[in-house]
DNA sequence: TTGTAAGCGTTATCAA
DNA sequence: TTGATAACGCTTACAA
């Protein structure tokens, strides 16, 4: 019960060709047989055949998306995003999890090329070595976004920058003994970046540093309870708390809240990045938003014009974050 | 600097046809020349071109996944599973959101039906007629998650039993007086479902049912704000509000801590579904948990056994649910 | 304005 | 164990 251009073109009365120049007004077809046409496609409910013209054209509109793990507060916005333009344009989008695992990026990337995307949009940390050389092989146009590569295009923020004014915003509301609990170590942007804005604006406030005030997370909810139990434990405990990403802030106030003080009254607290979540919680955090859907879209978008050749002026677009207050400061 | 099995087969001195049996291990190919041919490929870097493929075998190894809104605290985790099912069994996932538009979900799956996809995990509310009749014609396997039709497999769990439970609880509890915020009425599931439970779960306790203790919701943070206000502005508030979503319940959260009341001890608050926040909120939420990543496994498992003309013993499954209890009750 | 036919990169049948 | 060759369903010169 499945047609092709063949069988509509028997039931018209006319050649391929002409079916085919109806279903993709390539070339004027005389009206009345154009008639003919589409009364055939709608008796027998034909629908093209995507693969078979992909193979034709050499495209298939549709595009890959990588990222470390859907199901991560962080990105189903940013996917959505994604998706929504991607849609606009006439893209699908294949989504892939990768857990930030090289081998399994790795893998993916091949599937994906393998199944002819047009191009990929990347979210992870750094790219690995094999994985850049296998994109500049395979010719696949690419976008990073919330990470960053010498040769390819990323739409990302400032992340030093951000936390810097994260903290000078703690520090404006008064306080002088700021922790921080921090990203990964290895992570140069998540991780590195908003520790050096934090120390940036310790500097420039003349607050000395001290390093029993700074933690290492790992930007999961339970890094943060630790995270902050730790600070908590000190002898003279931090006013203020700057957390490297929202869902451990998140956990950071349920160690305070457990303990018995209040937020934002005995310490503040100061998020990173605006989940969802965060404007939910009681009380709510103030953060600092990285434009997700925004990042999603933009991203897309500047993929879609490699797509169609069309010239992009800045191909390494960065974002403004915006710091949101709310009552956890 | 794409090359394409002839290439390969002339690099190596054979015929495409040994490259293609080598390549899909389909047919004994002599050591030696599968070697020549192995080193031919390496040397070229040569990807199978998978649409072409497709076109051929008739199949795309893809299956497209039709959620309402990924950015939807719900989704992602039970995306996350069906990914990981279909990546074991070699599928490449489409995402698609249809913001519960039928429309959108008409369009989307027409696009996937051109696209070839072999199969289709669908999320929503019910199937719109004209969808069902869609999905027949274009003869493609469909599993349903959380939503139920005549014709189709599913996963879902027992709505109104678990809602039910939930309210025993509470009554266990010693709660009288007990509030419901409900989901939309005009949906089945989620909303009169859960709702039947509720009435049952009175009914069995001999508790008569008051409407001022019951108010329609939207499943979304601001109704549970919203219902929770209303159900507080009573001249005898309840003593326990059973919300249809966690969402919800986290707004229904706010909306009583804002007040200056305690939870669970002024009002004990029950959520259902077990979102990711769910656990992470202060107080946390005592909850029904649906299995939300084995749903999306256990559906695209299924759906994998019809793809491969398994035989399945049972089409419509319907999972346990969990009665999480955390602080808020 | 329409039709014929070549070709997109594979797999699979058939013969050798 | 291998190689020629006809599909798969479409688009697109080129001819008519």
């Amino acid at each position: 019960m499945k047609f092709n251009i063949k069988d509509v073109a028997k039931r018209a009365g006319v050649s391929i060709s002409t079916v085919s120049r109806v279903i993709n007004s390539s070339k004027p077809v005389k009206p009345k047989t154009k008639d003919r046409v589409l009364e055939a496609i709608e008796e027998l409910g034909y629908r093209p055949n995507a693969i078979a013209r992909s193979l034709k054209v050499k495209h298939t509109q549709s595009i890959g998306i990588m990222v470390p793990d859907i199901a991560n507060q962080f990105y189903p916005e940013v996917v959505r995003g994604i998706e929504d333009v991607a849609n606009m344009y006439e893209y699908t989008i294949f989504l892939c999890n990768t857990d930030l695992d090289y081998e399994k990026e790795l893998q993916y990337f091949t599937e994906l090329e393998e199944k002819q995307v047009d191009g990929l949009i990347f979210m992870g940390n750094l790219i690995s070595d094999a994985l850049a050389k296998q994109m500049a092989d395979a010719g696949i146009p690419v976008v990073l976004i919330g990470t960053q590569h010498d040769e390819m295009p990323s739409v990302t923020i400032d992340n030093a920058k951000a936390a810097k004014d994260a903290v000078c915003h703690l520090i404006q509301k008064g306080h002088q003994r700021i922790g921080i609990i921090t990203g990964k170590m290895k992570d140069p942007l998540m991780g590195k970046a908003r520790l050096e804005g934090y120390r940036q604006a310790l500097q420039e406030a003349a607050i000395s540093w001290r390093s029993e005030l700074v933690v290492e997370g790992g930007y999961r909810f339970k890094s943060g309870y630790e995270g902050a139990r730790q600070l908590l434990m000190l002898d003279e405990m931090p006013t203020a708390i700057f957390v490297a990403s929202d869902e451990m802030a998140i956990g950071a106030m349920r160690a305070i809240l457990e303990k018995g003080l209040r937020i934002p009254q005995d310490i503040a607290i100061m998020g990173f990045d605006n989940v969802d979540m965060a404007g939910k919680v009681y009380p709510s955090l103030t953060t600092i938003g990285q434009p997700m859907y925004e990042m999603g879209a933009i991203g897309t978008r500047l993929l879609t014009k490699y797509l169609q050749g069309e010239v992009v002026t800045a191909s390494q677009v960065v974002l403004d974050y915006e710091l949101i207050e709310r009552e956890s400061s």
